[in-house]
RNA sequence: GGAGGGAUUCCCGAGUGGCCAAAGGGAGCAGACUGUAAAUCUGUUGUCUACGACUUCGGUGGUUCGAAUCCACCUCCCUCCA
């Protein structure tokens, strides 16, 4: 088994734990926040700097890299590792998200998902083994099954659909999969209905995935939902093997969703927030933008200790952002990539030392949504 | 000295009798952003005792029921000819 999982520590008081997750490319303490670098690129960071933040992995797309370049070409490089001089681990997303998020442009049938590329408007079919086809071309430490997100709300048939159609592509995704170098993770569906939800786990528990992840969530339902799908649905998932929320990263959803069980997070709102001038920190969130921070010469967050906490203030950086210049998304990247890595360790720590709860109360206390 | 052209709300710039507090862009201000169609998108940007009122389109005066728009004079700017 190329990718394995350890529970270190376990959580008396909440479904928490902590673990290690070995890979190829080295391992990944979790629970773990995993930045997105959908193109091949954490927006705005170079590798080096995303290290330095304290990334241990990273998310890469299929269907972006697939329209450009091409994984033909990733392949012919060296695989995506190399690609992109990283050497750490990555996780590639199968595609199935952009089946939700690319609206119009697409179309699905129980052979997959007909696109029409973002980038050109040609016509493209990205099915469960297309999906594996690209992954595997890509070379990812971990890959995710070719799944049907629903968005937020939906008719409850239509969910019902998805989530079959869901079951039954991770199952040609694992028929599909040969390369035994990389591990194919399954993804639970079911909307915010709790009895599919309960439903789609069971099923992709028994179809006896490496790891399991949580899907459509977090596409615009209230949070209380989100987590009440949570509690209903991480029981059903095997104890000994990750669990991973796909697409969640603020902060209280982090911390609601460790409490829960959940051991992995992914989420582009850190380096998207960033080029658009806000900062995320413990309190929440403080849009450097504003003019309030004209001439407030403190640091985005003076408990940070990231490259851009230590040598910036809030002034330097909202010009940067008001000016346009590249150099303040790079700061504001660099901030919330490392914040967000940094509140994880401190849950970590805080479930080592059995002051988990402690540490979540007091965290809401501080927080502002 | 002569002949033309121009001056518009923070800036640029439309508008040439009522539908104009005045297009559009910029700048400003604010909001949104959760497996990235995103260095994006949305709202707002004269004043007020605000579903109504008041002041505004270089200045002053005039024509008209009504003027940013027409007329007279004045101020300043640009181009060309001497």
């Amino acid at each position: 088994m190329p990718v394995t999982f350890d529970i270190k520590t376990k959580d008396n008081d909440s479904a928490a734990r902590t673990g290690t997750l070995h890979t190829p490319h080295g391992d990944i303490n979790t629970p773990v926040f995993m930045p997105v670098g959908t193109q091949a690129t954490v927006k705005a960071m170079t590798p080096q700097q995303v290290k330095t933040a304290g990334a241990e992995i990273i998310l890469a797309n299929t269907y972006h890299l697939y329209l450009r370049p091409g994984h033909d070409i990733v392949k012919e490089a060296g695989g995506l590792h190399k690609f992109m001089a990283w050497d750490k681990p990555i996780l590639t997303d199968s595609g199935g998200f952009q089946v939700f998020s690319l609206g119009d442009l697409r179309k699905i049938t129980e052979e997959g998902a007909a696109f029409s590329s973002h980038l050109d408007g040609s016509k493209h079919m990205l099915s469960p083994e297309k999906a594996m086809e690209i992954e595997q071309a890509l070379g990812a430490d971990i890959i995710m099954a070719f799944d049907e997100c629903t968005e937020y709300p939906a008719e409850y048939n239509r969910v019902a659909a998805a989530m079959e159609r869901t079951h039954r592509w991770a199952q040609r995704c694992k028929d599909a999969k040969t390369r035994d170098d990389q591990t194919l993770f399954g993804i639970v569906q079911g909307g915010t209905y709790g009895d599919l939800r309960v439903e789609s786990a069971k099923a992709i528990a028994s179809m006896n995935f490496p790891g399991n992840a949580i899907g459509g969530l977090s596409v615009g339902e209230p949070k209380e939902l989100m987590n009440e799908m949570l509690d209903i649905t991480v029981p059903h998932l095997p104890e000994n093997k990750p669990r991973y929320l796909m697409g969640v990263g603020t902060f209280d959803c982090i911390i609601d969703g460790v409490a829960r069980g959940v051991d992995m997070f992914d989420c582009v709102l850190q380096t998207r927030i960033a080029r658009n001038g806000t900062a995320l920190t413990k309190r929440g969130k403080l849009v450097v933008r504003n003019a309030q921070y004209a001439r407030d010469f403190r640091p985005v967050d003076e408990e940070c200790g990231c490259y851009t906490c230590r040598n910036f203030s809030r002034s330097y950086i909202r010009h940067l952002v008001k000016a346009n210049e590249i150099l303040g998304s790079v700061l504001l990247s660099i901030h919330n990539v490392q914040a967000t890595i940094d509140f994880v360790k401190e849950i970590r720590s805080a479930i080592e030392n059995g002051t988990f709860i402690q540490y979540k109360n007091e965290f809401f206390a501080n927080y502002y949504a």
